[in-house]
DNA sequence: AATGAATGAGATTTCATTCAT
DNA sequence: CATGAATGAAATCTCATTCAT
């Protein structure tokens, strides 16, 4: 089946969505070339037309995630000046929440990243390390600042507080965001805001 | 070459050995029946006299860890009595520090479990789940333990910071513990006890 | 070495006039996927594009040779309508010979049908009951037209008559016409003919 | 499981019973070593004791076989002088129950000659055909004798007519006999001797 | 005589990649 | 740009046979 002509960009988004839904649902080992151009109605030689390879449009997975990533980030840093000791808390519930809408609206790419890209390929690793590394990057800026103004305690590092959001994160994401539909994000973002806030300490102690 | 003849236990369990070496090293798909029985220095045959494929002795490794999980919770619970309001953060950070030093021993099979059990078969999930939910369900209860007791707050449920524990646990693990030699766990075990039992806000606001 | 371009059929048929060769030869257990892209000097995956494994072509050979003996037991009815009181034993002589010649130009298929297609596999068993079960039809068919035009005596069922036939046929064709490449078919045919004729009662009695 | 001493007939004719129906249910092939020592409750190096591998205690099937057909004929021959031409219909037809009776009963191994024997092995074949040939010249003395007494028609040779006998036989065997339990010997032995004692013309003409 | 763990040649099958049309 | 038949390295699994105990 020949497609009308497309733009070789179009040709190459199609092709990396389609590669996305595979590689969550197979992951990427079991995903296989047949899959994606199956999935895309296109012939094999044209796959090779515009990836070298499997590896190559598994990368290019990786780097359309982490482009979404940034826009992600450089949107939202834009009023992170409106920060105040005051509604401190609120932010840092508003962040949680809005990573948790972007990482559910990517649900397909976000399990690939965080389940697929690991000890395949040192190639993959660097990828998903500049994904991640951009988010963690970006916690911890976020922590630092506060810590600077004072709106925070200054006794655990940013880095060290970046961590552990990114843990909470990424547990939160692969056991109640992935599996489910509709998770009640409202509940989990309540509930991690009142952690992360207070810790785990008896009120009044 | 014959090699000499070893008790079937002795023989399965050297194969489990090497099999988690190797698919810590390669992950499940790359690592191939090859490696493991090049690695145990045993003839191919040897091999399906003990394993009826790769995925059988894949799960004989989530098996095995899962029973040393099982055996060290067991342990574990044997001196929880002894919590109290007093020392209840002390407790806490043991008991991260216990658990950091056990993924950190068995730093192989910890890495399986991490990142190689999920996404390729039902059965692998299965069994994945079976190992986490053990350490999940052991969290939840020292929580809800402490929460009856009054030693923690109680507008937080038992599930989510067991939930959060669990994400905070495997972030450290797989940046901190796994990639390293000699980790400096001391460090992340006080910060991490900062953290959780006064979360982040600014001491005395 | 790329071998060039065929149309699928070609190459399908290809394959399976080698592999005729190939199970008659070997028989279907000893014959492997090997002998079959050597004796058409392809490469291993191009057998797999035709065919789904050993059985699958196996099968589409039992197939094959069903169509050929369709199609032959077609022609031969066109003109059977030309059977005589008078012509009638020369008519079961001829159909015989007729038979050896169509057996003794296939002959390998016929091997593979006599010798190879039996205990092996359900399907195979089913295939070559389809092709023995059509000549065993048209053999029946046969015999009760002539009883009902009343050619030949009517106290034995045209059934067990097709039954004798056949064994008679296989016998011959297994012993007489497959080892040897040219066999005395005008001898066999005539005693055929004899004794089916009149059997072994001595003349005059 | 170590059995209780038994001489070493009583192992290998125990092993050759349990090979007998192991050959038959699954053929040569299919057939393995490991059922048989599984079947007959022995460990694998006892096999090796008893016969030289699977080829070795496959030709002993056959020898057996041939053993107990050699016996039968020789019993059977032994009341053949009482033929005349009188009752000469009567003895073809005693001579087919006799011949039906005696391969129902072996229809395991019986089963393993015709089907089971050809196209594997060299000397699998020459068994075969010495035990086949001893049946088939059994048969040849038989028409022969008959011929020179006059009983029969001379102008068919004795190895034609036995051929086509031979052919009767297996296929009425292997379509009548060895698929079912209680086959309808009576009837087929009385068309039998109908079909070979007058052919097929009709009576009277 | 009996045992059964160990062996390894050999068979089947998959799938990423190439290239002539 | 597009096609898809062809390739072949590499992986998994089987099972007849051996031999130390």
């Amino acid at each position: 089946m020949k497609l009308g002509v497309q733009g070789r960009e179009a040709r190459r988004k199609q092709l990396i969505d389609v590669a996305i839904k595979v590689f969550a649902k197979k992951g990427y080992n079991a995903a296989s070339v047949n899959d994606i151009i199956a999935g895309a109605g296109v012939a094999r030689g044209t796959f090779y037309l515009h990836f070298s390879g499997k590896k190559d449009i598994f990368v290019a997975v990786l780097e359309d995630y982490r482009m979404e990533l940034e826009f992600m980030v450089k949107v939202y840093m834009k009023h992170t000046g409106k920060m105040t000791v005051e509604n401190c808390r609120e932010w840092l519930r508003e962040e949680v929440r809005t990573w948790l809408e972007f990482l559910a609206e990517h649900r397909e790419a976000t399990k690939i990243l965080l389940h697929e890209s690991g000890g395949i390929d040192g190639v993959f690793e660097r990828k998903r390390n500049e994904a991640r590394g951009m988010m963690r990057r970006h916690l911890t800026r976020k922590f630092r600042r506060m810590q600077k103004a004072g709106m925070i305690r200054g006794d655990v590092s940013p880095e060290t507080l970046s961590l552990f959001e990114m843990g909470m994160l990424d547990e939160v994401v692969a056991t109640q965001i992935l599996p489910h539909k509709n998770p009640d994000v409202e509940r989990l973002v309540e509930q991690w805001a009142e952690f992360e806030w207070r810790g785990v300490r008896r009120v009044g102690s």
